[in-house]
DNA sequence: TGCAAAATGTGATGTAGGTCACGCAATGTC
DNA sequence: GACATTGCGTGACCTACATCACATTTTGCA
């Protein structure tokens, strides 16, 4: 399925356009294509743009004082990626974006969502869905780390994206679970 | 200043809006008030409606199976309370919102929004705004529970609400910060 | 004003998971 | 095809914080 296709009905899931306010979005799309290690988004610049995974998948990350990396998400198809309080406040990117298994995305500008979602309600509708969908999923994202141990997470996330073990080195998902990598291989190795 | 100016200012950051549109957009609101303790929002019902802080303070907190608390927010006066996934998607509550310390507020109804939002561009836009804004604290308290220790949040907490510390009981805080009260209390008396 | 309940402080002890140190694949590249 | 880089597994040790147990203070309210 080609990246048109899979934006369409990604937006179809949840609200309905007509084929001429579809072409006119699609229009404002470019299609871009990354390999392995490419950066999106690089801490400290400004950020222009937004990007929608269609094939792929990249990961947003924040280093601190001692380099050591957090990931924030990573974003497989159908799923966004920017650093959205940069986007939207014209602020200097605080995370980087980069690119975990080469992909295919379709990047967007702040200018012309903003000109399309005055343009076409629905289009505004759809942000605003997917902002709080995100925001839905940053809340619960929180819980589980303030609630669950880390075998809990490692499970939840196995069972949830169990491609995602296959797609990305181990210990990008330690991070990305909030543990070391030598404890995330002792939760599926050794020691129960 | 009353709760009126409080929400037309909190607006008047984001968007601009004409005296007509603002008392028709006002006019979706249902000022009401709570006593600490009362229940806004209650896990496993519907909601319909989310909350705009006027004074006073509201928590956000979920309870797993052992009855362990985890706060997700409080709401200060000009932030919003709400299940915003059970708003917006018509599901049943999974946290539950309540009072904190005696509050006023203004509600508003999940078709109130989408009603004034469609009729008025600029209202979208706020709402857009708002729920970034919202995802953006999120991703920012997941970095922070993440790779900051106890201390640190607590200094980081302090130093951005220093209200809180008068206006909410120790255990909450604690609740919010990811410790035990034991610990808390430890954090800012004895041993360093 | 007096009492129960809620909130807080503090010591002793336990443990999940971090850090360090090392060896051993697997993978890319000149 | 050699060699460097990156990823992964595993033991020994350490530490931040939880949990438990109990004392003390503050608060709400009859």
């Amino acid at each position: 399925m080609d990246a048109r296709q899979i934006l369409k009905d990604h937006i179809g899931k949840t609200v309905e356009l007509t084929d001429a306010q579809f072409d006119g979005f699609y229009a404002c799309f470019k299609p871009e294509t990354f390999r392995k290690g490419q950066v999106l988004i690089r801490e400290g610049e400004l950020v222009t743009r937004e990007y929608f995974v269609v094939s792929g998948c990249l990961k947003t990350y924040f280093l601190n004082d001692e380099l050591k990396m957090t990931i924030l998400q990573f974003a497989m198809p159908t799923w966004w990626a920017s650093d959205y309080d940069a986007l939207y406040n014209g602020r200097r990117a605080v995370v980087t974006v980069d690119c975990v298994a080469n992909a295919e995305v379709l990047s967007l500008s702040a200018e012309d969502r903003e000109r399309m979602c005055h343009e076409i309600e629905a289009i505004g509708h759809f942000f605003r869905w997917r902002t709080n969908r995100g925001y839905v999923a940053s809340q619960r994202r929180l819980l589980s780390i303030m609630t669950n141990d880390a075998r809990k997470r490692y499970e939840d996330l196995l069972a949830q994206y169990p491609t995602l073990f296959q797609l990305v080195p181990k210990h990008l998902i330690a991070s990305y679970l909030g543990v070391s990598r030598e404890t995330l291989s002792r939760l599926y190795h050794g020691s129960r």
